[in-house]
DNA sequence: TACAGAACGTA
DNA sequence: CGTACGTTCTGTAC
């Protein structure tokens, strides 16, 4: 690691060679490990930015810049026809990331020049030249060592050396050190070792040791060259023999340092870099530890100017905060709430909370020592629908005051939905990344500390203010949001459907679903015992034991050992995915192929029943979490266990399902779900008159597509045809290609084009409609469903074809997928209306997507499903209507139908 | 101890 | 070379 910088005073110029470091950096980090999962390979892009940052924050540089090399030929190659010929061409690998690190550079506000006809090193060259004549110390970073030649007292090189974490300083000395010439004689030491990388061959048999000492002995190529004829010996020879090749090695290495550029050293400033930015692309990259380094070293760089936030936090009496609320946050006042605790798995606890108007004052409440007059004012302000509210991710405080008998309403503004609702691809929405981002501010206290508050440890003052902090900051972004998303038309989005929402799966969760323990001890035994059967087998029929569970192992075990033949490749070998074995296990046949499949599918089940096991509480039921702002294309997601994914598909698989069953003083469950909604969605969308049409006949679906598209009769559809065209059906609505489609129904691509064409001949408004919803998402740089929620892709107009491609099928699935999400959740929310404008005891449980699960209370069965039945179908006015299925029993299984 | 990759469950 | 998720396990890197 270079040491540190010296001269603090002057300025200092950090210059880079873009193209130099990143190829060094794609050499040395292998591939395998740099690439996203969608395949980009990242390597050069991550070791350039991690040295870019190392040096960044090792130098402390004031300004910076990056050259970067031109594909046109330069005045060397007018020069010299052969020079750089014979290079390898550059691999597509490395092409592709070279607009990547542009667009790190361009996200982080370094400025980055590049001149047709010239290379970086001559760019650098001239700023270098430049910046000492400014009075600049000028560092430069480059794998190139033509660059020695600009070493003296003002300039240094960082050469890298052993790949791109070591950094070896050269400074004057460092360069006669290593070359026994000073710098300015570098250029011609290197004229008569030769460069190969460049094809400029040297002298042979003379190496830098002899080109050193010669160069000493005669004070200088021009004097060396003057008496050549004295140089004895085999090295005297060839150097009279190749002299003019030297003198034009001489000349070709020689940097320009009087490039016409368009910015000066002193205008190489950073600029303020957008965190959010920052976090999209690095999202995007897949770069998580760079990341944090990135902020941990320069964040310097982040604006000066945040201020913080100025809260004076007020000291209530006991007895004082019914008073407070009705002075402070009336109708009229927007007030921002604060919690902490801790939530989740539908119960909390709250271990304080601070209530903040935008301008005026705040208090911050230790809700352990609230006397009773104040639990009730602050309970009825909190429950008061007129009294408008923001929360910051509102669901887990209002579980925590759920637990505590507090009810919350009358909020208008829930910050962090609204940040998805606005930038819906990112993970998460930090409110200190939030203030930064809309507010520039940085969530801290500016204001005068009180003083009279009477906390008595340490920390509870700062943590007030803390809170308090937040609560502001939270009144703020709640007005700013809302007009960003009065700009993204997402007004009614949030208010009518995300917001709403917000207590009713509060509601799911806190309600949980109950288990029957006995059942899934009883699973669990059977599993485990086939598990350890069928690995029993696995390992005699192999010869030996090896870890099941391990792909590197039963990889060893199938492609070294037995010798089957190879399957398709993964990143780290040959995939042993369930697809590929059972292709091997028609090929082959060998029975270990058998166990291993049988051993996945009952150690997947064995694991979900033992995960669920240990969930459950004193009362039986199982709590789940839906996060609201996790999908992109705006479903909800469960986690904490995962109830999305219970298994449905093998007889197995819903023994689990048995297991969820119907709780205490409740009658059965029931289940409702909507038919192919997602295609009726695309036929609605799309306008095509044939698909619409399908759907009003009544019949089966996929049938009446398919007798269509074979022109034969419905009861002339065998199950082959239908399956065909219901994977063709649902394949669309995903951006199938005719490669994917010939490979999910196993026949030929000419066959599976073949099939899409008759489709589309009968369907041509899909297509239509496919085509135009990529080409109008790329125009506007996002998708929109029904209820006008947007995702935004980028990428659509990437010159990465892998990149634009996988954009291409979100736009196509975001509206159909984001749409019936829509739906469902405007279906929860009338479902939950009906149930209390009927004062219905039964309740919603669970939300898969397209399905409702509930519990039906003593007596209400038939109500509910006519409740639920009236509120899903008519969620939304569908040109091929929204069809219902619904089911009861005693448990989610019982309840299929 | 933390993270990435492979595999697999759901809609 | 079909979208959207979450979990589990392994193996490696730190």
């Amino acid at each position: 690691m270079a040491t540190k910088a010296p001269t603090p005073d002057k300025p200092r110029l950090l210059l880079l060679d873009g193209h130099s470091l990143a190829y060094r950096a794609f050499f040395a980090l292998p591939v395998e490990n740099f690439s996203t999962s969608d395949g980009q390979p990242t390597n050069a892009v991550y070791g350039f930015t991690s040295m870019l940052i190392n040096v960044m924050r090792d130098e402390q540089p004031t300004h910076v810049a990056v050259a970067f090399d031109r594909s046109e030929p330069t005045f060397r190659h007018q020069a010299y026809d052969e020079y750089k010929a014979g290079r390898a061409k550059t691999p597509d690998e490395f092409r592709s990331q070279v607009s990547l690190i542009h667009e790190v550079l361009d996200a982080l506000r370094i400025p980055r020049m590049s001149v047709p006809g010239f290379e970086a090193d001559d760019i650098i060259a001239t700023l270098s030249v430049q910046a000492t004549a400014a009075g600049m110390q000028t560092l430069i970073v480059t794998g190139d060592r033509d660059a020695f030649q600009l070493v003296d007292e003002n300039v240094t090189i960082l050469y890298p050396i052993r790949g791109v974490s070591e950094l070896a300083r050269m400074d004057p000395a460092a360069v006669e050190a290593k070359y026994g010439v000073p710098p300015q004689r570098y250029r011609e030491l290197a004229a008569l070792v030769g460069e190969s990388s460049d094809n400029l061959p040297g002298v042979p048999g003379v190496g830098p040791k002899t080109a050193a000492k010669w160069l000493t002995q005669y004070g200088g190529l021009d004097e060396l060259v003057a008496r050549v004829d004295e140089i004895k010996g085999k090295a005297g020879e060839n150097l009279r023999a190749h002299l003019a090749g030297v003198l034009r090695n001489q000349q070709i290495n020689k940097l320009d340092c009087d490039v016409a550029l368009e910015l000066a050293p002193p205008q190489l400033t950073m600029g303020q870099w957008d965190r959010d930015e920052i976090h999209t692309l690095f999202d995007s990259l897949q770069f998580r530890v760079l990341r944090e380094r990135l902020y941990a070293s320069i964040s310097a760089a982040e604006p000066e100017a945040e201020e913080g936030f100025e809260v004076a936090l007020e000291a209530l009496e006991p007895g004082a905060l019914g008073a407070w609320l009705e002075a402070n946050a009336t109708a009229a006042d927007r007030i921002g709430v604060a919690v902490t605790g801790t939530w989740g798995r539908g119960t909390g606890e709250i271990t304080g909370l601070a209530l903040a108007s935008k301008k005026g004052p705040a208090v911050s409440l230790d809700p352990a020592e609230l006397i009773a007059d104040d639990e009730r004012a602050l309970a009825g302000w909190l429950a008061d629908p007129a009294r408008p509210k923001a929360l910051h991710d509102a669901k887990g405080p209002m579980l925590a005051l759920a637990a505590r008998g507090l009810t919350v309403d009358g909020i208008t503004s829930d910050t962090a939905l609204a940040a998805y609702l606005a930038l819906p691809g990112q993970r998460s929405f930090d409110l200190a990344d939030l203030a930064l981002r809309y507010l520039h501010r940085e969530l801290r206290n500016e204001g005068e500390e009180s003083g009279q508050l009477t906390l008595d440890g340490s920390g509870e003052e700062e943590a007030a203010q803390d809170l308090a902090v937040r609560a502001r900051a939270v009144a703020e972004l709640a007005d700013v949001l809302d007009t960003e998303l009065d700009e993204r038309g997402a007004t009614r989005l949030l208010h009518e459907v995300e917001l709403p929402l917000v207590r009713v799966l509060a509601g799911m969760e806190r309600a949980g679903i109950a288990v029957d323990a006995d059942h899934l001890a009883g699973l669990s035994a059977t599993l485990g015992a086939q598990v350890k059967d069928v690995e029993q087998a696995a390992h005699a029929a192999v010869g030996h034991e090896f870890n099941l569970g391990s792909p590197k192992q039963v990889q060893q075990v199938l492609f070294d050992e037995l010798g089957l033949p190879k399957t398709k490749r993964t990143k780290t070998g040959y995939t042993t995915d369930s697809e590929a074995l059972t292709n091997l296990l028609a090929k082959d046949g060998h029975p270990v192929l058998e166990h291993i499949l049988r051993w996945r599918e009952v150690a997947k089940l064995k694991s979900i029943v033992d995960s669920l096991i240990p969930m459950a509480d004193d009362a039986g039921r199982i709590h789940t979490t839906f996060n609201q702002m996790i999908a992109a294309t705006g479903r909800l997601s469960s986690t904490d266990p995962n109830l999305q994914n219970i298994p449905i598909r093998t007889a197995e698989g819903r023994q689990i399902r048995e297991a969820f069953v119907v709780g205490d003083g409740f009658a059965a469950l029931l289940t409702a779900d909507y038919s192919q909604i997602e295609l009726r969605i695309m036929a609605h969308l799309s306008g095509d008159e044939a698909l619409l049409e399908a759907f009003g006949s009544g019949a089966d679906f996929h049938t009446i597509t398919a007798s269509r598209v074979f022109g034969l009769p419905p009861e002339q559809i065998d199950s082959e045809l239908r399956a065909r065209i219901k994977a063709m059906n649902y394949g669309l609505a995903y951006g199938l290609s005719e490669y994917g489609l010939s490979q999910q129904l196993r026949i030929s691509p000419s066959e599976a084009r073949g099939l899409m064409e008759e489709y589309f001949q009968q369907f041509g408004g899909v297509r239509d409609y496919l085509g135009e919803v990529v080409a109008k998402a790329r125009q506007d740089g996002y998708t929109e469903t029904i209820l006008g929620r947007r995702r935004y892709l980028p990428d659509l107009n990437s010159d990465n074809r892998q990149r634009r491609e996988m954009a291409e099928r979100m736009a196509l699935n975001a509206p159909i997928q984001g749409s019936a999400a829509d739906i469902v959740k405007v279906a929860g929310l009338n479902v939950d209306r009906a149930l209390r404008e009927h004062a219905l005891t039964s309740r919603m449980l669970l939300q898969v997507h397209d399905e409702l699960v509930f519990e039906v209370a003593e007596g209400e069965q038939e109500t509910l499903e006519k409740l639920v039945r009236e509120q899903m179908a008519g969620a939304y006015d569908l040109r091929a209507p929204l069809e219902v299925s619904m089911g009861t029993g005693r448990t989610w299984q019982d309840a299929a139908h």
